[in-house]
DNA sequence: GCCAACGTTGGC
DNA sequence: GCCAACGTTGGC
C-alpha cells in the first residue's frame, strides 16, 4: 500500500542557498547537505520519501519568510559534505564508513510571487500550531501537516502579486 | 546587537 | 547520569 504525502518544511538562509539559488541549479534539483542536528537527521534518513511536498523557507535577514515550494526527489543517503575538510559543516567523527549525516535530494516546484513572512502566518489561524511558528523553534528540518501545508500554498496563491516587469 | 531557547560537551 | 558551561540559531 502506497505511503501517504508527507510535508516538511526546510530552512536556509538565503545568503547561504536561497531558493533562487536552487532555480539556479542543475535541472533545479540540489542535496539538502550539511544538516547537523540529530532530531532533523532522523527526519532525512527516516521520514522523508520521493513525492514529499517541501516549504521553503529563508531565516534571518529582514524578512524571514516561506518563499516557495520543493518536491523530495531522492530519499535520505549520506552526507558526504561532512567528510570533507574544508566544508564549512565539516565533522571529523564522520567517515565513508560512518556517515552519520544524512541527506536528501529535492526540486524546485514553485517560487511564490511574494514570500510569506513569519508575521503574517502567525495571523493565521489554521497555522496557530506549526512547529515553525512555536517559541524557541530552531528544527531546520520539521514535519508540516497537510492541512497547513494546504493552508500556506493557499496563501500564497491568495497574495496579490506584486509588479512584475513586463518583458 | 541582544537575548531566549535549545543542543552539545565534559567534569564530576 | 546530572548539570553547568558553552555554542548556535534565529527572531526581533
Amino acid at each position: 500500500m502506497a505511503r501517504a504525502r508527507r510535508f516538511w518544511l526546510l530552512k536556509t538562509e538565503p545568503e547561504s542557498f536561497s531558493i533562487h539559488d536552487l532555480a539556479a541549479s542543475p535541472n533545479q534539483t540540489t542535496c539538502w547537505s550539511g544538516v547537523r542536528n540529530y532530531q532533523a537527521r532522523n527526519f532525512l534518513r527516516d521520514d522523508m520519501k520521493p513525492g514529499d511536498g517541501v516549504l521553503y523557507y529563508h531565516s534571518g535577514g529582514d524578512q524571514p519568510a516561506i518563499v516557495g515550494t520543493a518536491v523530495v526527489v531522492r530519499e535520505g543517503y549520506a552526507d558526504d559534505t561532512a567528510w570533507r575538510k574544508n566544508d564549512h559543516h565539516y565533522d571529523p567523527k564522520a567517515s565513508p564508513e560512518n556517515p552519520i549525516w544524512q541527506m536528501v535530494d529535492i526540486r524546485l516546484e514553485e517560487i511564490f510571487d511574494a514570500p510569506l513572512p513569519l508575521e503574517t502566518l502567525r495571523g493565521v489561524q489554521a497555522l496557530e500550531k506549526m512547529e515553525l511558528l512555536r517559541r524557541g523553534s530552531r528544527l531546520s528540518v520539521q514535519p508540516v501537516s497537510k492541512a497547513e501545508y494546504e493552508a500556506v500554498l493557499k496563501l500564497a496563491h491568495a497574495t496579490p502579486k506584486k509588479n512584475r516587469s513586463k518583458k
